[in-house]
DNA sequence: GTTGTAAATTTACATTGTAAAATCGTCAAG
DNA sequence: CTTGACGATTTTACAATGTAAATTTACAAC
């Protein structure tokens, strides 16, 4: 019989890669390691990290699934503050942006990257979902706390939307330094918050034009 | 003495360099054309673009520099329309969507690219500079009128951010089927037609928390 | 020991961007 | 017309990359 690895340490060795792809690539704030440079950095042959991801673009979802996981917990950490909820939900959002800038390219890995069929990394599939919940659970309490009036996906969408333009934007440098990020994204906050408060919203014409749905 | 090509033809060899590299762009949805493809594209030598562009990100500059020039030429369209200042509104963040969607990889381009050093490609900081300056014209104008308050450059960074972070997500297939992007969309903008309505905002604690900046 | 097989490495190759060398084509001077 | 100079173009060459395939290594059962 041949040597077989102790069912654990199959998995210890994965997670090493993910944890050296995730270095290089915050390293070099950008996606584009070799396959050599992962090999070196945990330390064994260019061709061995084949035999635990099927392809790079493997490493790379598992990558992205760390990055979800730990951007959900970054996104729970306040939920479990025992402040008031008006204060929880600035540190969510707090929280959201931190993550975003403290690392821009694992955020672009997550938000920014083209369309993966669900089911192929099911991994990440959950990994994301979590997140998500994260994030709607928190809408969902402001909203039955009467601080927000509407359906809370919708309402959740909207600020999850507006707040990923802004850092998105201003990861590419396309925000001037003249209102500032923070600035707009208090104004954002702010206008959202008003606009979303009052009850009687009249129905906007056009309001399901569709047929610009990307596939 | 050797030959020497008219002016003009210099300049046309690039156009249709930078044509040609677009349709490859769009028809296979990704940046990631190679030089040897392009080269087949205009029936020319693997190397002969590099008399012409210094290498593939300076030809990836120029076909952003025209995209913006396009996008740009987009959004004034509406503005000649004899409409009435709110139709025109609308007719401006249509022409918005439809470009983004229409041209996805090229909206990708212009928006999502990192940072590049503003003067290493003047021709592509005149470009985007248009496609801004159509932007905020219109919000100059809707604010001159009264239908929104506040000041001008904030409020279009408002309605621009919101907008670009609906599309990204939906390019990326991060929203749901469920509210669907135009639902979204025209709750995003009644909402925030209906916050910035509203003369008198109160300051927002932490309006202005800072260090989060990317560099 | 020998041997079978998983684990790991080594080799090999097609594809890329692009540098450097070679070739070609035109026009001015003789 | 010949020549030669020099810009325009192509050809050749190479290092870097992802990864397939072949090879080697190392341990467990005999």
């Amino acid at each position: 019989m041949a040597r077989v690895v102790a069912k654990g340490e199959a998995e210890a060795f994965r997670q090493r890669l993910v944890d050296a792809a995730e270095r290089l690539i915050i390293g070099r704030d950008s996606i584009d390691f070799t396959m050599r440079e992962l090999a070196g950095e945990v330390g064994c042959s260019p061709m061995l990290p084949y035999r635990y991801f099927r392809d790079k673009d493997d490493i790379l979802a598992a990558v992205r699934a760390a990055a979800f996981l730990r951007f959900a917990a970054a996104l729970e950490a306040p939920r479990e503050a025992p402040s008031e909820l008006k204060a929880r939900s600035l540190g969510v959002g707090d929280a959201y942006v931190a993550f975003a800038f403290a690392n821009p390219q694992l955020y672009r890995l997550m938000f920014n990257t083209p369309p993966v069929e669900r089911g192929r990394y099911p991994e990440l599939d959950e990994a994301g979902g979590r997140a998500r919940d994260t994030m709607s659970a928190h809408v969902r309490d402001v909203v039955e706390a009467g601080l927000l009036v509407g359906d809370p996906v919708v309402i959740g969408h909207l600020f999850w939307a507006s707040l990923h333009g802004l850092i998105v934007l201003q990861l590419a440098g396309q925000l001037a330094p003249e209102p500032g990020f923070e600035a707009l994204r208090a104004a954002m906050t702010q206008a959202l918050v008003f606009g979303l408060r009052n009850p009687d919203l009249p129905a906007l014409p056009g309001a399901a034009k569709g047929g610009l749905h990307a596939s």
